[in-house]
DNA sequence: CGACCTTTTGAACGTATTCAACCGATGTGG
DNA sequence: CCACATCGGTTGAATACGTTCAAAAGGTCG
């Protein structure tokens, strides 16, 4: 049923028909019945507050799950674009490559968060979505999600709002980039990841990094010898303890102030 | 006619009836005859290819224009949301503040360029928009705009398209603060200004900032003196010509390949 | 004209980078 | 199963870049 979405109904410019063939017939996609309602995702992906029709309209916008292994890509800049991804399971990151070849990491994401909103404007993925474990993912075709939300004014607003708040997370980080010190930027990225994994229902205090220093400092605009530095200092000063990729919070409210101090 | 953009008819959940008041009743703010049709500023606000009905309905979203002077606010963080503005004229600093009171300027935005979108996921304004000189912006009521959208798929995918295009932009900010030295920061500012003035038919080699020194390393992430060094080397070096806030760019070809050079 | 704001420039300082060496964990092939 | 190669991480020392503090000049506006 969700293959109408291939259909293509929306007047988009850049969703030419023959192309949903790349993410469809993918040997890692596969189609599935779609249980949005019993997804423990639910309350991180969908609009709260619909009718079981409603409900019904909005499930037919997953059209399927796509398995990824670490190191691949869910998507790479200038692929078509077609669909975005909700993740189900796993690590991603997601980086940006200039026109001289430098790479900078622009986010990582978890479970419950979307990817791939930076293509729909220029209808070629801007940037790459990187497995960092083997992740799932639910593939949206953006058609579809536009189709719907014609028709469904709670997911049109819930896409509107999840748009919005990508904004203001980039603004966020654009903060963190232009105004903090290498102490405050990498305090404000554990607590970040810290929030999220409690959200998830993990421990607040106590996770696996799945990304490199030198990712990090891509991230947060550091080299990762500088990283390495400051995650050091910090055991020393007995914020957290670190053991290459398991991180522990020890003093997470001497890491806050961290973030209120000038300069 | 467009008065019914305030019965708000939509579900959202962030649009009080209340509220409309502040935004209409602002005594800068001006009813007046719609006619993007005929706005020169057409093709950077509005879908291409609609048919006149669509055009009509679309027209409908402006709702009125207000007129703000310079230092004044077009919006605060934290003010309720309830329209994005279309810059007519003008020049716009955004910033954010953060929880420590720092401040940083996210973007400078000139005719044509929507500002409020960061409101939309929260229901409240999630920066500032202040004038850098007497400017005057469209006032399109965010309900009006998700109303119509769900009727004109053009105007939908137009929104959809601004929106990613907004994470983009934030992702090369992103890019240029994580990974570029001070002298390419302010070379790729310079060009990013050039460029967005030669599409608007003004000179792309000699314009005026409307910024102050302190403005834009916030913007770049370094500090008002930096800004200014790195001017006078530019000026040097035969890139630039700088008088205060007058600046004529000698050498556009060197100013690219800055960019090019790694660190 | 005078007060104030913006900009420029100098000198000392501090933070993060660079280069380099080393360690430890992981994974592969003999 | 161990040797070896590789990758990721840590640490040190020298350096470079941008900041900070300070002073003064140039503009702007009442």
């Amino acid at each position: 049923m969700a293959v109408i979405a291939f259909t293509n109904p929306s007047p988009s410019r850049a969703l030419p028909q023959g192309a949903s063939a790349k993410t469809t017939c993918d040997s890692s996609t596969k189609k599935f019945d779609v249980s949005c309602s019993s997804c423990n995702l639910r309350e991180l992906c969908l609009p709260t507050g619909m009718n079981p029709e409603e409900m019904r309209r909005v499930e037919q916008v997953v059209y399927a799950r796509r398995r990824v292994y670490r190191g691949e890509a869910l998507f790479h800049a200038g692929d078509t674009f077609n669909a975005v991804y909700a993740i189900r399971s796993g690590f991603f990151k997601t980086t940006v490559v200039d026109g001289e070849g430098r790479e900078q990491v622009t986010g990582f994401d978890m479970a419950g968060e979307l990817l791939g909103l930076d293509g729909i404007g220029a209808g070629t993925y801007h940037g790459n979505a990187i497995a960092l474990e083997d992740c799932e993912a639910c593939v949206l075709p953006f058609a579809l999600i536009e189709n719907i939300s014609r028709k469904v004014p709670a997911l049109q607003r819930h896409l509107h709002c999840v748009l919005s708040r990508e904004i203001v997370r980039d603004h966020g980080i654009m903060m963190l980039l232009g105004g903090m010190r290498g102490e405050q930027r990498l305090a404000a990225f554990l607590l970040n990841l810290s929030k999220r994994f409690a959200r998830r229902g993990y421990s607040a205090t106590d996770f696996h990094l799945r990304m490199t220093r030198e990712e990090i400092g891509s991230y947060l605009g550091l080299k990762l010898e500088t990283v390495s530095r400051l995650f050091s200092k910090f055991q020393e000063d007995g914020l957290i303890t670190v053991q290459q990729k398991h991180v522990r919070i020890v003093a997470m409210e001497q890491l806050e102030q961290l973030l209120g101090t000038r300069h």
